[in-house]
DNA sequence: CCGTATCCATTCCGATACTG
DNA sequence: CAGTATCGGAATGGATACGG
């Protein structure tokens, strides 16, 4: 009864992750470490956030393995919040969320965040879905699969 | 007061994103419409999800310009809910959630879903960020700047 | 079959106050 | 500074019933 939303979620990827890290803060706390943010305050100051809510968010973070904390860089008795590899690697997500939007979210005039490369100055490539082989892909080129055990 | 929010969601790309398909349900009915999924009735036995909470997500998904809708293919009187370009550009996005989600969340035993390219059979190569000259780029490699007005 | 309307439970969020 | 505790309101979710 009411099992097919669980599968969903038990074999989706996407589901997965959108449980982890999908909610409304938990990424844009990320895309904010992203930029070096590692104190509690700094992450409150720049989200405008609610103080528990962005404590209950960095608690599971921490938890889901996203965050490690460690004791402040500097002398301060405090904590910092910093990615782990595997938050780190959250990366993509992030930056095709930004792509997206840049894209079709804001007209030309309206002043935006943008990112650049720091060699370069210059704005990102557009992030690609490529094949295997390093054919760019399209949603209509690929086809889902259910793998049941892990073979291959 | 407390415009500290707003701002960053007028500014930020990321943000803006969020707020238009960032929600639980939003993502993995796109997700489902990359899989062909156009009728509500199939979004719906694929989501587990109720009907009012689809019939609303679908509703502001054709507001916000992602889905277009279509009379139906077939001869029935109803409505089919197809991808518009801009819905189709999403794909990165549900291929990089679908990515870390794929190496992060699943023990390699766990029955999951997997994307795999038609021509080859094969699973699609990790999403990589790159520079405007195509070097890979990690989060340490870019920086965040404001763009006033849309110049350059 | 495709939704809309209603109702209720749960969760989420923000503001404030409080502790070490 | 870095949280925790509490509270009320808003949004979200699910179940069901109903209408085109």
């Amino acid at each position: 009864m009411v099992e097919d939303v669980s599968t969903q979620s038990r074999e989706c990827p996407v589901a997965r992750t959108l449980e982890a890290i999908g909610d409304r803060w938990s990424l844009m706390i990320i895309r904010d470490a992203f930029d070096d943010i590692r104190r509690f305050s700094e992450f409150q100051k720049s989200l405008g956030v609610a103080k528990n809510i962005l404590a209950s968010r960095l608690k599971t973070l921490v938890e889901v393995g996203v965050f490690d904390i460690r004791p402040a860089s500097d002398g301060s008795a405090y904590k910092e919040y910093v990615l782990t590899d595997k938050g780190r690697e959250i990366f993509p997500i992030v930056i095709s969320l930004r792509q997206w939007g840049e894209r079709f979210l804001f007209k030309p005039e309206e002043t935006r965040s943008v990112l650049l490369d720091n060699a370069s100055g210059q704005p990102l490539m557009p992030l690609e879905v490529r094949s295997a082989n390093g054919q760019k892909l399209g949603p209509l080129d690929c086809h889902r699969v259910r793998l049941v055990d892990g073979e291959s």
